[in-house]
DNA sequence: ACTAGCCCCTGGGAGC
DNA sequence: TGCTCCCAGGGGCTAG
């Protein structure tokens, strides 16, 4: 699923193909009662209000926060695209199966979105020199919405956001003082609450955990110092080497251009389970268990609680 | 103010 | 082979 590494693979991508580029044509298929009044294109009024909005606009940057895709436009008004479980971004000049009565937009070349995972479209930027943005999401849990410039730092959609964990400023004092916050909660639970630190889902919590050799239900106040330095180095390790891989995709993740990234191929817990642990001198078997309705993946040998 | 748990959704796997 | 059932999970929301 798209957290940190992969929503910045997405935007570094972007901000090599979409800067300058001219929106010429807004489609979309979201549509659902259950988010009449959300703000957010799956409410049918909304988009109307989206797409008059955004026509003839261009893009001047697009940034990340948390794991929130911001398109930033010409008049600073911004595109929010929040890619929850299933979506993806794609780039590129594509053709659609305008005679497919279900789906108008389902892509029928090239050959890169030949992949099934690609094929979920369920919006479309086109611009004005041809090329699409589509938003390819198999489960629509995506999320799309207009932030405009004068409420962008009051909206909803950004509120409650942690601090970014790959910047230089988050260090292990503003770490401890961002968990220290639910004394009693479990680190897991902990680390995937945006409001706490921004961008950490559950690959790279179950990831970080097994590298400082932390069980995933410890409770923060149980933590030892070396036990919360090692996380913190492990958050931030785990991260960029996500970052420099391309991203995760276990499943449903693609990069722009289609493509899987490579993170999976060197997962040492996330959807282990059942196999041997790859720490240097560890006999454990990664086991799966749940905590907070989350598919949480460890060793018991070195991942052991402190009591 | 907190947290546990439901809900959005669909492809895919298990079971028969 | 083909049907039904069930489940994954980010984050918004609500009930307690």
């Amino acid at each position: 699923m798209p957290e940190l590494p992969e929503v910045q693979t997405t935007v570094n991508g972007l901000n090599e193909h979409v800067i300058g580029l001219k929106i010429a044509d807004v489609w979309s298929s979201y549509n659902s009662p259950y988010f009449k009044g959300s703000n957010t294109i799956k409410d049918p009024l909304y988009f109307k209000v989206f797409k008059k909005e955004i026509l003839g606009r261009k893009i001047v940057s697009v940034i990340r926060r948390a794991k929130n895709i911001l398109i930033k436009l010409d008049n600073d008004d911004t595109i929010l695209v929040h890619m929850k479980m299933t979506g993806h971004l794609l780039f590129g000049q594509y053709h659609f199966n305008q005679k497919n009565k279900v789906n108008p937009w389902e892509p029928i070349e090239p050959e890169g979105l030949k992949d099934p995972f690609n094929r979920h479209v369920r919006f479309v930027l086109t611009f004005s020199n041809k090329k699409h943005l589509a938003l390819s999401d198999t489960r629509k849990f995506a999320k799309v919405t207009l932030i405009k410039a004068e409420h962008f730092h009051k909206t909803e959609h950004l509120h409650d956001i942690g601090p970014e964990p790959l910047e230089e400023i988050f260090d292990l004092k503003e770490f401890n003082a961002r968990i220290d916050r639910k004394p009693n909660a479990k680190i897991k639970q902990v680390l995937l609450d945006q409001s706490n630190i921004a961008g950490i889902g559950n690959i790279y919590a179950d990831e970080s955990l097994w590298l400082a050799s932390i069980h995933p239900a410890e409770k923060v106040r149980d933590l030892s110092n070396k036990q919360r330095a090692d996380l913190f180095k492990a958050v931030k390790s785990s991260l960029s080497k996500g970052i420099n891989l391309g991203g995760a995709s276990t499943s449903d993740y693609r990069n722009i251009n289609g493509e899987k990234g490579t993170f999976q191929q060197v997962h040492h817990a996330y959807q282990r389970a059942g196999t041997a642990c790859d720490k240097r001198g560890c006999k454990g078997i990664i086991q799966r268990i749940v905590i907070g309705a989350r598919g949480t993946h460890y060793c018991p040998e070195h991942q052991k609680l402190n009591k």
